[in-house]
Parts: structure tokens; sequence; C-alpha cells
DNA sequence: GTGAAAGCGCTAACAG
DNA sequence: CTGTTAGCGCTTTCAC
């Protein structure tokens, strides 16, 4: 039923190796049967099955998406769509197709990988989130197996390729930002403390506020989750100061959102009253009321890296691929403004 | 150097097809042997090689997720993110991989789609968006390989599954819920008119208007982008009007996130200058501001029958799978308040 | 420049 | 209950 190798070399009237060669282009076969296999492969519509070229050649030309596993508040986060916007971009281009490895937890999500690089499911692997104590990574690490990382590695950083931006340098050039606006007492509000993304961003926030003389309690530093309940959380932590930041350093779009509608309840209106700024320029950055300022960490570019980066490692093994630190900038659009009120806050 | 199946046989003293009866746990061997070669299995870590699998059995455990376009303003929504959690939730369990189809254009995912298929790297497709005259559907139809249509099919509805909700009954609900609430004048705005979901809720809006009594200018019906150029343009054409309308139906909520802003823009504030109802209940509709009014659809059971809909279709090819309505609710949120405007429109 | 033949690692009759 | 034997559809030496 149906259609192989055999039958497009039957009738062409060549062996089976011919065609797999004029398939893979082969130099050595001439024009003149390239040309009469391939108008024998249209006439009969032949497509190569995959997985006998597969098995055969030890290429998949697939690669595997990780991405945090499905229960996270985080998997519903935009930047994943951007990331794999330009994760396809390139992969497309290059006729790599794409896994998508997930779970509903860690072990599913580490099984999962297991599972499809033994079997031989993929020839590389994207990560497309980074976290402390991450076993996936020592596993990839361990065996060898072509991989790149989206974020910055928890450790062995230079045996590792990763792609991502300077997130510290990010949060202090933020951080001196607000401070510039006049605002001296200024909170942080990160997602998870596990990610690296939230320690790199949380330390370029305490360096700046150090270098600039000023002082953060640790009560104005706050972990939480990318929901509603999650801005909840840290609003009322806020409220519980003796007095309330004029400024907050959020490190994700999403978590803004939520603050923002929840100071909102409580009759707090941002930029009037609290200024914010957030990361990841995310899709709806601009759409949100008000919009928000967000330093744009460029997703696209972060994920289009990614997948050169992997796909060149897979075809040039000796190659020696070097990670990737992506520009960044701050929008400014309608959530931050100066400090009006008085402070007697002084360094 | 990579373990087969081989050397499992042969460390456990027996052949080769006993050990591939184990990894299926075919009944016929006996339970002794069976933990016997899973324990060799263990000690020499063994995992077999899919693509050979796959090609032996001519049945791969993966199903190929297409989704729109990367260029489209849509592949942004959230909507894709919690659809493909349900999906995972279940496919994990079921033990089958996801396989990731889009491309820059309609024309590359349509390609990719036939290579992905004829290349036997799928079982079964799940479609993620339904469109007129999408060829992806015609394809899938004509050669008869088994998918499912997250969405309303725009033909041959009889010979597809689809896991839909009732979007007709759902504008129309929300339509009389506004005119509950005092509203006469209500615009429709709608993304991509092409999409069949805009299409249907499209119809729900007209008829309850018509139903009660009421009438629709064409200009009080927009179509528009997901974009903030979307929701201005959206908004220009509603400040245009003689008179703005009370209240406006959203088929989508990133849709009336851009219009809220907008409109605010202009001082017109949402919901004391006009209401918003809009559709899907993505993650972030609680975190906007103000929280969006918005019917929950359940994304998440949409995509988890999804998967349960083509696995049980490709394991049970005579099986008779029947297409699946999802119920859905109007969360009632902040955007959407009785109509205090005097109007002079009467039935 | 092209063909013959072996083999990638697994499953599926068929036999016993 | 288990072993033997042919493939699955392709690539890849090795000849010529």
């Amino acid at each position: 039923m149906t259609i192989t190798i055999k039958d497009v070399a039957k009738k062409a009237n060549v062996a089976p190796s011919t065609v797999s060669r004029v398939i893979s282009n082969n130099p050595r076969i001439s024009e003149k049967t390239k040309r009469k296999v391939r108008k024998v492969m249209d006439e009969l519509n032949y497509h190569p099955n995959l997985n006998a070229r597969s098995l055969a050649n030890r290429s998949t030309k697939s690669i595997g998406l990780v991405l945090p596993p499905a229960l996270d508040t985080s998997f519903h986060n935009p930047f994943f769509a951007e990331v794999i916007r330009g994760v396809t971009a390139y992969s497309n281009q290059k006729d790599y197709s794409l896994y998508f490895i997930t779970g509903n937890n860690e072990d599913e999500v580490e099984q999962t990988v297991i599972k499809t690089i033994r079997g031989r499911r993929v020839d590389g692997i994207i990560l497309l989130y980074s976290k402390e104590n991450d076993k996936i990574i020592d596993y990839l690490n361990e065996n060898n197996f072509p991989f790149v990382l989206v974020g910055k590695p928890y450790h062995s950083i230079d045996d590792i390729t990763y792609i991502d931006n300077d997130n510290y340098a990010a949060a202090r050039d933020v951080t001196n930002y607000l401070i510039e606006h006049g605002h001296r007492q200024i909170a942080f509000v990160g997602g998870e403390s596990s990610l690296l993304v939230t320690q790199n961003r949380l330390r370029g926030f305490q360096d700046s506020m150090q270098l600039n003389g000023l002082s953060v309690n640790e009560e104005e530093i706050i972990f939480t989750s990318f929901t509603r309940d999650g801005g909840r959380k840290a609003v009322n932590q806020l409220l519980e100061l003796k007095e309330l930041p004029t400024a907050i350093v959020v490190t994700d779009d999403v978590l803004a959102l939520g603050i923002i509608s929840v100071l909102s309840e409580h009759n707090i209106s941002v930029p009037k009253n609290i200024s914010i700024i957030s990361f990841n320029n995310a899709i709806f950055a601009e759409l949100a009321n008000p919009p928000l300022t967000s330093v744009d960490i460029n997703i696209y570019q972060l994920g289009n890296e990614a997948a050169k980066n992997i796909i060149t490692k897979i075809e040039e093994p000796d190659g020696t691929e070097k990670s990737i630190i992506v520009p960044y900038k701050i929008v400014v659009r309608g959530t931050c403004v100066k400090n009006e009120r008085l402070t007697l806050v002084s360094s």
C-alpha cells in the first residue's frame, strides 16, 4: 500500500541505493538520473519513511523542547510561546522537527526526557527553563547529549552552552532607572526563588540599591506565583510595611499584571501612587492597563539563537559552540513615573 | 555501544522475541521470565529504540499538534498553552508523545503536516484551530488519517470529529446577559473573521440581538487582530459611531485587554462608561485591570477530550468516536455592569 | 556513477 | 510459554 524506495527504484529502473542517494542529493549521482528519479518520486508522490531513515542513519532531524511541568503556573507564561516562535522560525528553515517534552511534574518530565533521548527520537535538546538542582541538566551533561539551555546554568557554567540575557545587568539598570526617577524605597517581587532568572534579577536589584546607598529590608523582597492569589499575597505583604514603597521591580510581566490589579482593588493606582517596572515585554505588556514599562529581553531571538546553536552543535559535533548573551532594552510605557511623594529615607 | 534487545536477550538467556514480548507486557510470557528479563533490562539500563519499534510495528505512539502559523498574532494566545496542558495530561498518562507542528505561514504548516504524516512520525493529529477553507483538514479527510479538531469544522461537519463549545449558544447567553443588564446598543468585536469561532460567536450575538428586537449596524461589528494596534483600530471605529455603545461583546480576552487599555487612553473607563464581556477566561483574565468578566470555555478540558478522542481513535480504528461539546459558563468579574446611561433606543 | 547486499533494532508470524 | 526467522524501509559499505 505505502509506496517505498523500492517502488521508486523499480519504476525508474535504478537500484534502491541510487534513489536513496538522490534523496540525500549525493553529488556522485549524475544530474540526468537525479532528474529521472525525482520525476518518478513526484509521480508516485513518494515521501520517505522517517523512522526507517532514522534507524539506518542514526539521525532524526528532530529536536526536543523541554518545558516546565505543565502543572506549574509558569507553563502559561507567554514567554514560552514566544521562544518557541523563535525556535520554529529557524528549525523549520533547517528542516528540523520539534518534539514537545513535558509532564505533570518534575519527575515525569525527567522520565520523558530520558525515554525520548534513549529512544533516539531526538538529536538534541533545548531546555526552556533553568532552575536549581535540575536533574535533567545533570543527565544531559553526564551523558554528553547535545543540548542548549535557555537561561543561566546553576552550575558548570563553563561546560554548558546557554542562551540568556544579562539579567543581572538588566535588573541593575532597571533599579538605577527608578532611583534616577527619585525613588528611594523600592520593593522587589519575583517568581519562584529557585528559578535562576529570579535569582539573577534579584542580585542586580540588590547591588544597585546597595551601590546607591539604599537599604532593602527582607520584607521588601517577595517571591510569589503567577496567579491572582500570588499577586494578592505580594500586595498584602507590601501593605504591611510601615510605609508603602514608591516603586517595585517585578521580574515578570504576568506578575506585574496581577499586582497592578490587586493594588487597584485597594485604590492604589499605578503609576500615580506606585511605579512598577517589570521584565520580558511579553506580548500583552502593551495591552495592559496601563501598558507596562518593561524590559524587552528579545524572547524571539533567545529562541532563535537556541535553535541555531543546537542545530550546528548537532551537525558539527566537534565544533565549539559558544554561549550567547542576547541584548535587552527598557521599553518605557505607562507604569513608571517620577517619585512625587516626599521621602524621608536618606542614604 | 548502544545496548540493544539482543544484549538483553543474551544476558537473560532468552530469545530477542521474548524480550520484545516482555517490553510489551505480553500476557503469554510467564511472570518468572518477565521478572528475570526486567531485571536484566534494569542492570543494563536498557531503553528501546523507538524508531526501530515504530518501523517494525507501524505505530509511533506520537501525536501531532498542529498550531496556527507562528507568525499569526493568534499564536501567542494563552489559549494554546492551556489546551496543550489538557492534551499533555492525558497523553502522558497514556504514554504518547507530542510532535509540534507549525510553520511560518499556512503553506509551510501544510507541508510540515504532510511530511510528518507520510514520514510516519505520528499516529494521529490534533488540529488546534479551525478556519475557512483549511487545506490541512481536507488533506486529513481525503487520506483518512486519524485526526480530531479543536473547534467547529467549516464543512463536512458530520464526517469530522471535533471538540468544541457551543459558541453560538454562549454568545447568545452573553448578549442576553448584557441586555438583561439594561444594555441596548451593543457592539461586537472579534478576531479574524475566517476563524470559525469568530463566526459562531458572531451568529449568536446577532441572533440574540434580533430576538430581543435590537438592531445592529454594520459599523458595530468589527474584526481585528490581537495587538494594541488591533485594539486601537476597533476603538477608533467605535468612536466614529454617533453614539458610543454601552457594551461590547468581545470574542477573546486578549482582544478585550487591548480594547480596555486603548479606551482608557481616551478616558473612557471600563466598566463605568462601557461594559465588556469577553471569551475564553484565559489565565490572565483574572489578572487584568479590571479583572475580566469572561466566558469560561474550559480550555483544559477541550485539550483533554481531544487527546482522549484521538488516542482511542488510534487504538480502536473501528470504534466510533463522537464529537464532544464542552460546557461553558459566564464568570462574572469586573468589566460588566448595569447600564446607567439613559438610552432612547426602544425595542 | 551505479548496483548488490548487509544491517540499523525492533516486532510478528509461525512453529513447537 | 518460548525460539526462529523474516521482514519494516531506509542507508551504507564495497564492488565494479
